[in-house]
DNA sequence: GCCGCTATTGTTTGCGCTAACAAAAGCATT
DNA sequence: AATGCTTTTGTTAGCGCAAACAATAGCGGC
C-alpha cells in the first residue's frame, strides 16, 4: 500500500487520490462540517492507503489554534513531578489539548529559554512550576495572552492562575507536630540548591514553627546533587556525629529521609523515641521500608488535575469563572517515625 | 515597555518599529546571514521592547524545518526513563534540536496515536522505546523520511536505527551467574504486563540460561500496576511461603528487588547464603539500602546519548556513516546479594 | 417541472514566516 | 569618476492548511 516516492504528502495528494477537493479532505480528517458518508469513506480509504499524516504546522498556522499546553518543571528525574504530570495528562486526555514538557534544571536562565521556546510554538496554555521567575520570563508570560498556571507553590504573587500548597505552612505545621510531641533538639537536612525555592520556604516555615515553641534548629546539613538513599544516610550519620544529642531529623524529601531512617535503624537507634524523623512528599514508592516514614503529602496529583482543568476550561470553553488561586492542604502522614501526640484537653 | 493592545505581534511589527524590512528582522533574530552591527542593535532593541516572540509555526512552515525530536517512551513515572531522557537532552542541548516527550503507557494503540501526533508536527527525528509496534505505527515511521531510532532493546528487527541492550542476553547471563554460584531453586518475580516486551525477553533469556544448567524455574510470581518496595516485599513473602526451599529470587526490576531484600533481611534469612536476590536496571537511587542488591546495568544514559547522536548526526549533518545498530553490554553489578563465584581453573 | 429549501462540496484567500533572488550601498582600485 | 567587487538590505513567492464565503446537488411540495 503506502506509496513512497513522494517525500511530503499533502492534502492535495489525498484530494487527487480520492477525487474530491482539498477542503473536503480536510473536513473529513478533522471531523468538521458535514460530509456525506460515501465521500468520507472514499477520502479515509485514500488517506489510509497513501499513509497520509496531516501537517499540524500548516493547520495551526491557518487556523491560529495550537492544541498544546506547555508544562515547565524543574526536572523530569525528580520523583515529585511524574505524579503532577499524571494529573495533568489525565485531564488533558479528555480534551483535544496535549501537554508538552520542558525542564529547567532549577536554573532561572534555562527557565527563561524554555518559556521562550514554548511560547514560540504559540501554545494554548502554560503550566509552570513555582512562582519565582526572572523578569524576562515573567514579562513573556504576562504578554502571552494565554492561560498561565503557576503550580506547586502558593507563597507569593502569581502572574495569572495559581494552584499548589503553601510550603511555608507545610514546614511550620511539621515543626508544630514535632515540638508538640516533645522533640527538642531538631535538625534540618536538605538540599543546598539556592533555586529550590520550595525547599527554602519549607525550611523558613519550619524555623518559624520552632521559634513559636521557643526553639531553634539544633543543626543543619546540606547536600548537593540528586537525592538518594545514600545521601540521606550520609547526612544523618554526619549530623548525629556532630550533634549526638539530636532527637529529630527533618529531611527536605522522602528519599533522603528514608536513607536517614535506614541509618538510624542500622545504628540501633530507638526510632521514634530516641530520634524521630520526617520527610516531605508522600512518595509511595518507598512504602515498604521497615518503618513508615512520617511525611507530608504534597497533593501532587491534585495540583496537576486542577491546573489542567483551569487551562482547559479557559482555553477551550472560554470560561472566566474558574478560580485564579487554589490552595490545597498538605496532610500529615504520621507513619511510625514520630512519637504519638500527648493527650490534650 | 512591552506594549499590550496587539494580541499577536509579528515580524511586521518589529519591522515597523525598527525601520527595516521584515526579512532583515528575521535575519537578526535567527543570526542568519550578514547584518550590520548597527541594524542588529536597532532590531534587537525593538524586538525586546515590544516583547516579540517569533512564531515557530510560521517559521517551520516556510522553511520546512522543525527542530524537534519526538521521544516516545512507555511511562514518565518509571524510574528507568528519566536517565535515558537525560542522555538524550545532554546531546541535543548542544544542537538546535529539542526533545518532545510522549508516553504510551505500554499500550500499542496509544503508541500508534502518539506517533501519529508526533509525526503530524513533522519532527526532524524520532526516538522510540522498544521494537514492538503495531502495523500502522510501523508503516508511519517507515514512511516518515526522518531518522527513527528504536531504543532499549536490540532483540528484533528495527525499522531504521537501533540502540540498546539484548534483554534476552541480560536474562540469560544473569541465569548463568546465578547457577554458577550454586543456586538451584530459583524463582522469577516480575510484572505481568503483556506489553512489557523487555521484561518478557529477560524472563525468556533467564529460562534459557537455567535450562542450560539443567534447571527450570522453581516458582514465578507476577504483579500488576506500578512497582514499589511494597510490591517486592509482598511477592517475596508469597513466593517463599509457597516454596520455602527457594534459594534465589530474580526480580524484574530493582525497586521490587529491593523490597524483596528488605523482606528477607527482616525475616532473618541469611542473604546471600540461604537465599540470593537480583534485580535489573542499576538504579542508584536505591544505593544506600542495608545491602547492595545484585543487578545488571541497563546502560540507560548511554542509550540516550547514542540515540540522540544518531538522530542529530543524520538530521543535522546529513551523515550517512552512522551505525544503524548499537548493542551495548549490560554489566553485572555484583552487590552483596549473590554468593561469590566458585574458583575455576 | 419549478421553487425553495438544506446538505454537501468547491474556491479564494491569507496565516507569519523564510528561501531565493534582486537591488542597493559601501569601498578600494584603476 | 568609472569599475568590479563584497557587504548589506529589500522584494517576491509560496510553504500546507482552514476560515469564510460561493456554488452546486439533492429533495420534497406544489
Amino acid at each position: 500500500m503506502t506509496e513512497d516516492g513522494k517525500v511530503h504528502l499533502t492534502l492535495r495528494d489525498v484530494s487527487e487520490a480520492s477525487g474530491v477537493s482539498e477542503m473536503t479532505v480536510s473536513r473529513v480528517l478533522r471531523n468538521k462540517g458535514d460530509v456525506s458518508a460515501r465521500t468520507r469513506e472514499k477520502v479515509l480509504a485514500a488517506a489510509r492507503s497513501l499513509g497520509y499524516v496531516p501537517n499540524k504546522i500548516a493547520g495551526a498556522l491557518a487556523s491560529n489554534r495550537v492544541n498544546l499546553v506547555g508544562v515547565i518543571i524543574p526536572s523530569l528525574s525528580n520523583m515529585v513531578f511524574p505524579e503532577v504530570l499524571t494529573g495533568i495528562s489525565r485531564v488533558l486526555d479528555e480534551t483535544v489539548l496535549q501537554p508538552v514538557f520542558g525542564a529547567t534544571h532549577y536554573a532561572p536562565e534555562t527557565e527563561e529559554k524554555v518559556i521562550y521556546e514554548m511560547l514560540s510554538w504559540r501554545p494554548s496554555g502554560l503550566i509552570v512550576a513555582g512562582l519565582e521567575h526572572n523578569d524576562a520570563a515573567r514579562a513573556m508570560m504576562r504578554n502571552a495572552a494565554i492561560p498561565v498556571v503557576e503550580i506547586m507553590d502558593v507563597d507569593g504573587a502569581a502572574i495569572d492562575a495559581n494552584v499548589g500548597i503553601s510550603h511555608h505552612r507545610a514546614g511550620r505545621d511539621m515543626a508544630r507536630e514535632i515540638t508538640r510531641r516533645g522533640y527538642r533538639r531538631i535538625a534540618f537536612l536538605g538540599s543546598n540548591m539556592p533555586d529550590d525555592h520550595r525547599a527554602r520556604k519549607r525550611l523558613e516555615g519550619f524555623e518559624q514553627g520552632l521559634s513559636e515553641a521557643g526553639l531553634a534548629l539544633a543543626a543543619t546539613e546540606f547536600y548537593s546533587g540528586g537525592s538518594s538513599l545514600r545521601k540521606g544516610r550520609e547526612m544523618a550519620t554526619a549530623a548525629l556525629a556532630r550533634e549526638p544529642d539530636l532527637d529529630f531529623l527533618y529531611f527536605s524529601n522522602d528519599l533522603i529521609g528514608a536513607g536517614g531512617l535506614l541509618h538510624c535503624l542500622e545504628a540501633g537507634i530507638d526510632v521514634p523515641n530516641r530520634v524521630g524523623l520526617a520527610g516531605f512528599n508522600g512518595v509511595d514508592l518507598l512504602d515498604g521500608l521497615p518503618m513508615h516514614l512520617t511525611t507530608m503529602d504534597a497533593c501532587r496529583m491534585e495540583i496537576g488535575v486542577k491546573a489542567a482543568e483551569i487551562v482547559a476550561g479557559r482555553a477551550l470553553d472560554g470560561r472566566t469563572d474558574l478560580p485564579a488561586r487554589i490552595e490545597l492542604d498538605p496532610k500529615l502522614i504520621r507513619g511510625e517515625t514520630l512519637r504519638p501526640a500527648p493527650d490534650r484537653a
